[in-house]
DNA sequence: TTGTAGGCGTTATCAG
DNA sequence: CTGATAACGCCTACAA
């Protein structure tokens, strides 16, 4: 691999001539900079990265931290956060945390000691205590608490958005299906979910049954819910692997849905759409979500202003077969 | 951050003698290694990645290339690749090249710019002169036509076994919805499908249709093929996300599967376990393979033999409701 | 407008 | 056993 050196030398310039051309800038006369251009093309010259890094601090590398890329709401985050990473010159070093936050911890040491640029993160413990340098961030999914500018989706509104259609197609007492305690994003459904139900005369903590955002989970889960209230005619899933969870669970219990039960989640994730019947669903932008935030964290980085410290994106009501009319 | 220099000072010895308990060589008394050890310890010192990286041309990173996180495949094999990079002290840089060479060219070089150490690729293009530095790769689910070892599964008599279990359940006509021509997955799989069924007196080429392993293809190229045959009782797509295609489109249009059509596909996605009727399907073991290319990679990377060129692993026959016996 | 030289933080080679 | 010191490849004052 050529060195600037080598480049210096073809173009019988100096080291810091050559600098001067490839970063733009100080004066350098049009003449030699087209020699040093020549020469630059003719060995195929590409700054190293590391050593540049080494002193500029900065290695045009980002990292992304999330709980598993094997969740199906992530790979398309991913792709959207390495599409633009890629777009901008930036590459992207994947971290699963499963999390937890003694792995988050590990994984931001090492981030920082690599000169990351800046993190994407997605957890509901992460906090800046966890950073010892300031290195951008943005979180994901997540209201922040603290200074760190966050993307996520209206995801009150949208809790309210679900419940309400189930009321529309003729759903007469709904259950809610909830995520864990810990994660902001379930709180908020949950309360969406409240504010849809709460003047029903029905109501009573009886309707919501906790099953952490996970698919096993809420295959039980929602079979203790109907024992529990064999009255209720509609679900609002927490989330979309909670929907389908519950979906294979009432099939399989004898339940037609939407028939017997309607059902709906949240997120908008492929599964949904590959199930039979197909769940109707709150679409989040995930894609778009991933393109926001690191368009953001790029923003940090670059050192220019960010306008908001929180982001709150529209979620869209998508119907399909799980909710049809009654 | 502590520099090196700053625990030498600290342990009143010089930045050699400090790089050398770092790395555990050369010999150091054992009295003036604890004072090092301790200013280590006391200032938190963590070497920089980067310098170390300029002059070792090592940086403790793989890189990852594969078509696209998207597709349920990939996450898994993500997954296992960041887990075993991670258990050596790796990180892991993700790249989408979206099957596209220039894609694949253009990532290579940052890759090798970087100075990374070792990468996986996932592609059915790929080969040696695509490299400029001699950099250890790995191929995943590809029999490396050069020198580059390769992992995989065993495609060929897997495909076989999937088609032998249709004869099995009772079916009679098999068609088959086979990938793309450039894949050698594609190619190997279809060929064991002619294996078992070349005998067949019934067999012409009528009963195989193209489908890119792609759902959306699939789902026109199953009417395709059952209007061309109509005898067709049995299908065995090449993938499972041809086989989800199939499936849908299979219901769409009023077949009852498997009392009409017995499906299976191939691979093992957790998207066949979701879909109902849940799809039999040749199970890859994902991970392992993922796990095992990987820790190949890192072989290569410490210079250590590798045993074989090509590793060839077993796959497993799941047979679920979409197979079930006539 | 251009070149020289010091520094970024480590490792490795040689003397001592 | 230990310490200087020259790389590694680039950037950036500071001089010229």
């Amino acid at each position: 691999m050529a060195t600037i050196r080598d480049v210096a030398q073809l173009a019988e310039v100096s080291v810091a001539t050559v600098s001067r051309v490839m970063n733009n800038n100080g004066y350098v006369n049009n003449e030699t900079r087209e020699r040093v251009l020549r020469a630059i093309k003719e060995l195929d010259y590409h700054p190293n990265v590391l050593a540049r890094g080494l002193n500029k601090k900065r290695t045009k590398t980002l990292g992304l931290l999330l709980p598993d890329i094997t969740n199906p709401f992530f790979p398309q985050l991913a792709r959207a956060v390495e599409d633009v990473a890629q777009e901008f010159g930036y590459s992207l070093v994947l971290c699963n945390s499963d999390d937890q936050p003694e792995k988050e911890l590990h994984y931001i040491k090492i981030l920082e000691q690599k000169y990351i640029d800046g993190v994407l993160v997605v957890s509901s413990s992460f906090s800046r205590e966890d950073l010892h340098e300031r290195i951008p961030v943005v979180v994901f999914d997540r209201i922040g608490a603290e200074d760190i500018p966050a993307v996520c989706v209206k995801n009150r509104s949208g809790a309210r958005l679900a419940v309400n259609h189930l009321f529309e197609i003729g759903c007469k007492r709904i259950g809610h299906l909830r995520g864990p305690f810990d994660a902001s994003t379930a709180d908020e459904r949950y309360r969406g979910y409240i504010d849809a139900v709460q003047t029903q005369p029905w109501f009573s903590d009886n309707y919501v049954e906790v099953a952490n955002f996970d698919m096993e989970l809420a295959k039980t889960a929602v079979l203790r819910l109907l024992q529990r209230q064999p009255d209720i005619d509609g679900i609002f899933a927490g989330n979309d692997l909670m929907a389908v969870g519950a979906l294979k669970a009432l099939l399989h219990a004898g339940y037609r849905v939407p028939e017997d039960i309607a059902l709906i989640g949240f997120d908008g994730i492929p599964l949904t759409e590959t199930v039979v019947p197909e769940i109707s669903t709150i679409v989040q932008p995930i894609y778009e979500m991933g393109e926001l935030a690191t368009r953001l964290l790029l923003q940090l980085i670059e050192q220019k202003p960010v306008l908001e410290q929180i982001y709150e994106l529209d979620v869209q009501l998508l119907q399909r077969t799980s909710t049809r009319k009654k």
